[in-house]
DNA sequence: CATGAATGAGACTTCATTCAT
DNA sequence: CATGAATGAAGTCTCATTCAT
């Protein structure tokens, strides 16, 4: 509770700055970072224009920092999936499924995740980067996974670097394509065949099969 | 042949246009339509800008047209590939086996292809649907192939739709995750390891494997 | 009062609205609308371009809502003058009369008024069209008085239709070739001239005339 | 016949000068100046945008010699009306009734005549003076017509100024209100009752309304 | 000499950013 | 300190005019 530790004004600056990243991530993610405007941002999260330019440097800024943001949540919870002391063919598995949970709770941000990318004059946008290294990182954790499963038997002997792209491309498809159109169940599906290809029919031997 | 049968001035319109197609396809696909002004493709196309608008009625036309011949030419390249008298496998090893060389000859149609998607407020850009059409025709004939070398009990029984968008989004992560920094030769291995992934490793039962 | 009512902000608004319209009126007047820019505005109303379009939506809005206010204005001061209880002949005098005031004071409305008919590509200019209706409403406001008049015995016998356009057209064309010339006096004189005309010449029996 | 002393070159470009002249002419008025493009006159008179150049040193010019051709015109089929050896009321009922076939002979002239006044940035227009001349002209022999009538005791003693200003204006105004609706019969029936109204009404004694 | 492709200044409009209140 | 009116650079697009062919 970080909050004993702030003065009321610290507090409520906070909140206002959670809002305006609320209103932001509604409205990037649904119409893209070109054709939001600042005016659009401070009519959505009931600030002045001036207060967001409190907050953020420039629009640029707020924009990184929300993807930055954005990677972390979705970092936060990908990441111990991968990090339980499961077997490395469950942890696969729920790490797929949970992208499931993911999209319902977090719509907007992985929209935002998956949508822009390289769309900006990326000068500095470093929140970006950050967003792009968390898929990086969370990929190669996967790979490093893969790589355990394999040596401890559970996994095919197949290549865990280019595997885990396939994972991780997969479900981006799966989740960005289907956005607009999938109900819940339909997603999930479509994760549970996904967990089929790549975990039963790929990865695993027989003998994990049936376990 | 169609260059005999036109005028001069005919040529001379075809190769501006195309003049300013490539310049406008090199911008677009490197910084992406909002980063990009006319101004900026006149400038690198060498000409005025009101010539642009000879050629384009607006700059969306423009990108749109861009997409479309874009999409036309992949679509050109890789439709072929899956409807010869192969077998399934193979139709499916050559259709991933080919992006290599697809990327060597046209990494801006590519860029722009598998980046541009749901940016523009997409208004009427029939010619982004275009793209789009593309990548789902391709991928419902893919399913379709997947689908019959299954009944021809030469791949393994998946589910040909996840496995198909799951190939279609493994080379297309592939391909623009590595556009920036993949050398000719590891691009090629990447697809050679995705085509083992998927098509050894996944979708052919032993005996074919072994051909 | 309003006034009272409106903050100091609405007021500082309301002044630069008015600032801006003053300004355009200016210089729509005098050089009509296609040769007047929003720079040149935004020049003659000391504000910036932008600042324009806080206030109005597009020129031809500008444009329009102008031409409303203009039209608006010149009938509040004509209209009462028809809905008098006086004697039908003293009504077209007075109509006739009144207009020497309305170019003492509004000259640049009234060239606005006489001057931009049918002139813009009129999509949608629902200003210009109120600025027309004023016209037709007067204009028949007019015959109906001439028409009452010719009841009670007090006009001759005149197709009032004709004779109100006639009178109109007359008070523009007047008014309009007088603009960049006439005197007050001048203008005056010949409003007296033509209530002469068509009042004691033309309309009234003898023995108003001696009235 | 001027042709005999020209070449043919001469003659063709007489030929070529017209054609353009009636295109340009076709749009103008019915669009307005603003609204046609040196394109658009090429187009519609099957020249290239360089030729019009070639006759007329810009759009303003073209527009200009345009105006001036169409008041000569007006003026060399009104003019003799008026200098006639007719009684002095006859030649105002003739000039009236003239502009019913005036009208139909030259509904594009007479757009132009009435429509484009004070509309350019009246630089160097020397053409709309020209035509303006020619309203200015005809409307000082119209009063002096007026004059002579009431100096033989044919037309009552009024202000010959204001009358000749006032019919003149009348007759603008049925003409170019009834432009775009009005039948040739509807054109006509107004036209007499104007003439009834000046000259039965106004300025005819007794004894010629009965002749 | 006619042509019309090319030009580029200039029009309208938007929007990130500033600053007086 | 928050506000939001004001700013003006920059974007898209038009069109009168030129000039190589």
């Amino acid at each position: 509770m970080d909050d004993i530790l702030m003065t009321r004004k610290e507090r409520e600056n906070l909140m206002h700055k959670e809002a305006i990243c609320k209103a932001s991530l509604r409205l990037f993610s649904s119409r893209g970072f070109h054709n939001v405007s600042m005016q659009d941002i401070a009519a959505e999260s009931e600030f002045a224009v001036g207060t967001l330019y409190k907050f953020f440097p420039s629009k640029e800024q707020l924009f990184a920092e929300l993807s930055k943001d954005c990677a972390k949540k979705i970092y936060q919870i990908l990441w111990p999936i991968l990090q339980t002391e499961e077997r490395e063919d469950v942890k696969v598995r729920n790490f797929i499924k949970l992208h499931g949970k993911l999209v319902e709770d977090n719509i907007e941000f992985i929209k935002l995740y998956v949508s822009e990318r390289g769309k900006l004059a990326v000068s500095k946008s470093s929140g970006n980067e950050q967003a792009d290294n968390v898929k990086i990182v969370l990929g190669k954790k996967l790979e490093n996974v893969i790589n355990v499963g394999i040596q401890n038997e559970i996994l095919r002997d197949v290549d865990a670097e280019i595997t885990s792209l396939s994972i991780m491309a997969s479900i981006q498809s799966l989740v960005f394509e289907g956005l607009n159109e999938f109900t819940k169940e339909k997603m999930e599906q479509g994760l549970a065949k996904l967990e089929h290809l790549f975990v039963d029919g790929l990865l695993l031997s027989e003998k994990h099969n049936n376990g």
